[in-house]
RNA sequence: CGGGGCGUAGCGCAGCCUGGUAGCGCGCCUGCCUUGGGCGCAGGAGGUCCCGAGUUCAAAUCUCGGCGCCCCGACCA
């Protein structure tokens, strides 16, 4: 039996200075977890409690589609040299060095590992498709830890890798995980989306994010409220009303006029009288490539065109340049395109004509493709060009989509107005490809006996943020409540006075008979004043509360549902009945 | 890495400007009392004032250096 006066459960009346999310206050009072430093955590009793049941919930879902695995955190640096993700994954990547000198990472996924064995193991088609997965923890040295359990230093994850012989079947382990991910999140009892997703520096292609809503998360989420469309906004797109082209001025050339002073695209369009949708954003931008014939990185110039009042998106410039970029300086304005910085326009400047040719890149995101007569910057202080027109005026090394989304905006599927969310990740699916089979040579015999490499695909959970997303779907000023499937205990049975004997054998009774029918029971036989442990179970996070009082003398408690406050009186008699009636759906 | 803030008892904070005895609330311990929403009374324990150096007769307080933590931004599977 859990008796609370023998256990460990160190509650706080005060949120620690410092907590700022819902999630971080409340785990800390409710005594599942102290900070060991800046993105570290323990779990106390109660957190752990917590723990292990979305882990038993994730494993037991897992073990339906795939093998357990337990991988070393310690890497040597050579593996992940053959991935490059040595250099690519920057400060991110806790590095460390042992006695001898030699270069380790501890692990922040585990592509490399996984694929090392594959790699050295896996031989024919035969022996394919695997679903390789493991429940580990990861570190990842972040800049800025921060949200208490929401960006951390170290945390729990779920990572699973599919190797299979070719796309199809890859498809099909993909299908596998989202599935799997569904009953995963289901179970936990959170209300999730799956988002279409950015596959970023994983690489790949389709991907998918199992998202919670809440305000103390940092991914923004786009979704229709008429269909299901429901895209990451670093991916979303939305179709665009038609915009009306300015008429031409004189003879239809680019015609130049005196802006004195106007740089900012409200300032321009307001002085000469026209919609920023008729005016173009021009961002000067540097990434850095690696010299073909050299081998030795360089500086590329990146120039990028929006409609003027729409915003670039760093993540589709990311994956449309397959590169990070960063802001150019006034000084290299200057210098590469002879213009001063406020005043940047396309026209007589040499672009590439692609992207493996030398010379600057001219990047023209899709709301301008078509469009004519359009205003931008002439190159020249004080100047502006009216009438020009993409691909006459100017020739764009490529269009691509860089805009981000605004809420608002109308669905790509159905057209109806889209909303802009908050949300936490809690899982992500890619379909990586071949990335890593290829770069770490994993090989295997197809059914001609011809050497194939096998395609992956990679699926993380975040537990902790199972957990962190939880208490901030369910909170209130007092606590928080959890889904009785992660919550330590289901029910916390509160005698309200110890010091009456038939309150205090009541409450063990009915605590024995609750346990003897497989329910997680806390009982609070602290001998405290009833508002002290009314507040301690309200905090807490355990969904079911019973009241032993003055009514035990009519054989009768009373049972408080968390979440809603509904207080229901309950004979002594019938209450294992009334529990697997209200928590049947638990598994 | 840029900007801002903080570091004094377990938690929340005051004291610092203007140098001299380290303080408040909650929590904790003991006793009495009380028992349906963080009771009441009495007594008590608990501090390298983040670390180091300096100035000074004297430093929580002033100066310099370092470390840690939080927030905003940048960054981000």
């Amino acid at each position: 039996m859990h008796r609370w006066s023998r256990l460990f459960i160190p509650t706080l009346r005060e949120a620690p200075a410092d907590a700022e999310v819902a999630s971080h206050k409340f785990l800390v009072r409710a005594g599942y977890i102290r900070q060991l430093a800046a993105g570290i955590y323990s779990y106390l009793f109660l957190g752990n409690r917590s723990f292990n049941k979305i882990v038993a919930i994730v494993r037991e879902e897992m073990d339906g589609i795939g093998q357990e695995f337990l991988l070393p955190a310690l890497h040597p640096r050579e593996i992940w040299e053959a991935s490059g993700r040595w250099a690519l994954m920057g400060g991110n990547l806790f590095r460390l060095k042992d006695r001898k000198g030699a270069d380790l990472a501890l692990g922040m996924t585990e592509e490399e590992v996984m694929t090392e064995i594959a790699r050295k193991e896996l031989r024919s088609y035969k022996q394919l498709p695997q679903i390789w997965y493991q429940i580990a923890p990861k570190f990842r040295d972040e800049l800025r830890p921060k949200s208490g359990l929401l960006r951390v230093r170290q945390f729990m994850m779920k990572d699973a890798y599919s190797f299979d012989i070719d796309a199809a079947g890859l498809d099909l382990s993909y299908k596998k995980h989202y599935e799997t991910y569904c009953r995963i999140f289901d179970r936990c009892g959170l209300k999730y989306m799956v988002v279409e997703a950015d596959s970023g520096a994983m690489g790949g292609k389709e991907s998918h994010e199992f998202m919670v809503r809440t305000p103390a998360g940092e991914d923004q989420i786009v979704s229709c409220g008429g269909c299901n469309y429901a895209a990451n906004l670093e991916k979303a797109t939305s179709r665009l009303a038609a915009v009306e082209d300015l008429a031409a001025e004189g003879d239809g050339k680019p015609l130049e006029v005196h802006t004195p002073g106007q740089k900012t695209i409200e300032d321009v369009a307001k002085f000469l009288g026209v919609s920023p949708r008729n005016k173009i954003k021009t961002l000067a931008l540097m990434t850095e490539e690696k010299d073909a014939q050299s081998g030795k990185m360089k500086l590329r110039a990146i120039v990028v065109l929006m409609r003027g009042d729409h915003q670039l998106n760093e993540a589709k410039l990311n994956s449309a340049l397959g590169k990070p970029t960063r802001p150019m300086e006034e000084s290299e304005i200057k210098a590469l395109f002879n213009s001063p910085a406020g005043y940047l326009g396309p026209t007589g400047i040499e672009w590439a004509q692609h992207v493996t040719k030398d010379g600057p890149v001219l990047l023209v995101d899709k709301a301008l493709e078509g469009r004519s007569n359009l205003i931008a910057g002439a190159n020249k202080e004080n100047y502006h060009l009216k009438n020009l027109t993409p691909g006459r005026d100017f020739q764009p090394t490529a269009y691509a989509d860089l805009r981000s989304v605004t809420a608002g905006e109308a669905c790509p599927n159905c057209g109806a107005p889209l909303g802009i969310d908050t949300a936490v990740e809690v899982g992500h699916i890619f379909k990586l490809g071949y990335r890593y089979s290829e770069s770490m040579g994993a090989r295997v015999l197809d059914k001609n006996g011809k050497e194939v490499t096998p395609i992956m695909g990679s699926y993380g959970i975040g537990i902790d943020r199972i957990l962190t997303a939880a208490v901030e779907q369910g909170n209130d000023d007092n606590g928080f409540w959890l889904p009785p499937a992660i919550a330590p205990f289901e029910i916390v049975v509160t005698p309200t006075n110890v010091g009456e004997e038939k309150v205090k054998s009541a409450a063990e009774e009915i605590t024995n008979r609750l346990e003897a029918a497989g329910f997680n029971v806390l009982l609070d036989d602290r001998d405290e004043r009833p508002g002290v442990k009314f507040k301690d179970a309200d905090l807490v996070g355990i969904p079911f509360r019973i009241t032993v009082g003055k009514k035990v003398t009519e054989d009768t408690v009373e049972v408080v549902q968390r979440s809603t406050r509904e207080i229901r009186d309950v004979t002594i008699p019938a209450i294992v009945d009334y529990f697997q009636r209200v928590l049947q759906a638990r598994t």
